[in-house]
DNA sequence: GCGGCGAATTTGTGATAACAGATTTAACGC
DNA sequence: GCGTTAAATCTGTTATCACAAATTCGCCGC
């Protein structure tokens, strides 16, 4: 770790160290409950306390953390109400996103969210968990991208993140959807079709599917948090 | 900065600055587009850079400030596009918490909210213009926590922040309601009635005219930002 | 005068060390 | 054996230091 001490391309450490919490939190690779240590961390990062402590203190800010006794920083457990609350602020937000970028939308945008669609459902039928919800997320980022509100943006992402410690579940998980009546491919035509309206009501079918399908395992989640 | 070294009431330096520096953009202390030096502010809270970064840090998560060149931090410059994009959220956000909260408001709640209204009202007609800003933001997030919603809350605190550093436009601005049309005596009535619909309409009518009086002042706003 | 170049200062970042509170471990007494 | 307590360890917080990038300032040549 001593043969690049400073960033050299002007990126900062903090940053880097915030972005891999980030990933590894939507990755489900952290359970709810599990306390994040600053050394382990750092040791396994190979850098110092310092920008491990400024990401920790970001996440924190996020709600993708939370401090437990004025001390040490944890992956939060949600309860039943504050999964609700999550996800009813989702279709909320993502169900305005979504109408936005109905009214918006290029036909090379609509392909390209066909293009995440279909690599998200290559990956499920192989097999390949992991990457099947990188590229979901990807989905549903690139659709709030494409209203064009950046503030709605932010917000959206950082409910993702509450969630994401949670989608391990989902890992063992049968489908959600059969694939013909994925609510992706309504928005996908929607999007097509300029229908607003339309595109709501999918995004908003999608995420009621996975709240419910998440809340059934709640309990399991939450009760094996010794780890 | 000797006498009381290391935190004694279990309370983190850190935090401290973060709350003190949260205050002070609400107050509009920092005009938009100043930068904020991490050891000129260190030294005016008489700590070390360590909690002041912070503090930073997560005001930048937060988008209360923005980093400008990967480097500093500074308070954020807001466009029409962005602004208007947050009041936007707001009514949206604002407008759900109001219904839920009539929703569910005892008449000890409604009571609450008039006395915070009256106090505001008093500060204004004897000209304290400052602790009528800090009596209205009161206002608003009692509101929130009312629909007994603390993510929701959360989020529009945020939004709250990030307008904060504008208010200083409305310190010197005639009334912007009538005080007998003020849509927060309307918003208390609708809390006695139960009567969601009308919450909603009533805050996002606050939100729209506010929205109304900043945008106005924006360009001067923005222009005197050499601070 | 004016423009560009280099040194000095400013400013943020990261590492390290000292410290305090909490937790764990160990030992002692009963 | 069991409970209590004291020592050792763990863990997060802060201050200080060293360093690099950016900015500022001043000097020189034209």
């Amino acid at each position: 770790m001593d043969a690049e001490r400073q960033s050299p391309g002007g990126e900062r450490l903090a940053a880097r160290v915030h972005q891999w919490l980030r990933q590894e939190l939507m990755r489900s690779r952290f359970r709810p409950g599990e306390k994040l240590k600053l050394r382990d961390l750092a040791e396994e990062l190979g850098v110092s306390l310092t920008p491990v402590r400024e990401a920790l203190a970001r996440l924190v800010s996020e709600n993708a953390l939370e401090q437990v006794d004025h001390r040490s920083a944890r992956v939060p457990l949600l309860s039943d109400e504050r999964l609700n609350e999550v996800c009813e602020l989702r279709m909320e937000l993502e169900g305005k996103a979504a109408e936005r970028a109905a009214e918006r939308a290029s036909p090379a945008d609509a392909d390209r969210l066909a293009g995440i669609h279909a690599r998200m459902s290559e990956a499920r039928l192989a097999g390949r968990a992991p990457e099947m919800l990188i590229e979901n997320e990807r989905f549903h980022m690139e659709l709030c991208n494409l209203a064009d509100m950046p503030v709605l943006q932010q917000i959206v992402e950082g409910l993702w993140l509450r969630c994401g410690p949670l989608n391990f579940a989902l890992l063992h998980m049968r489908f959600l959807h059969r694939p013909e009546e994925h609510p992706h491919n309504e928005i996908i035509r929607a999007l097509r079709a300029r229908d607003g309206a339309l595109a709501r009501l999918a995004v908003q079918r999608d995420i009621a599917v996975y709240s419910q399908a998440i809340l059934r395992r709640l309990p399991e989640i939450n009760a094996a948090r010794k780890g």
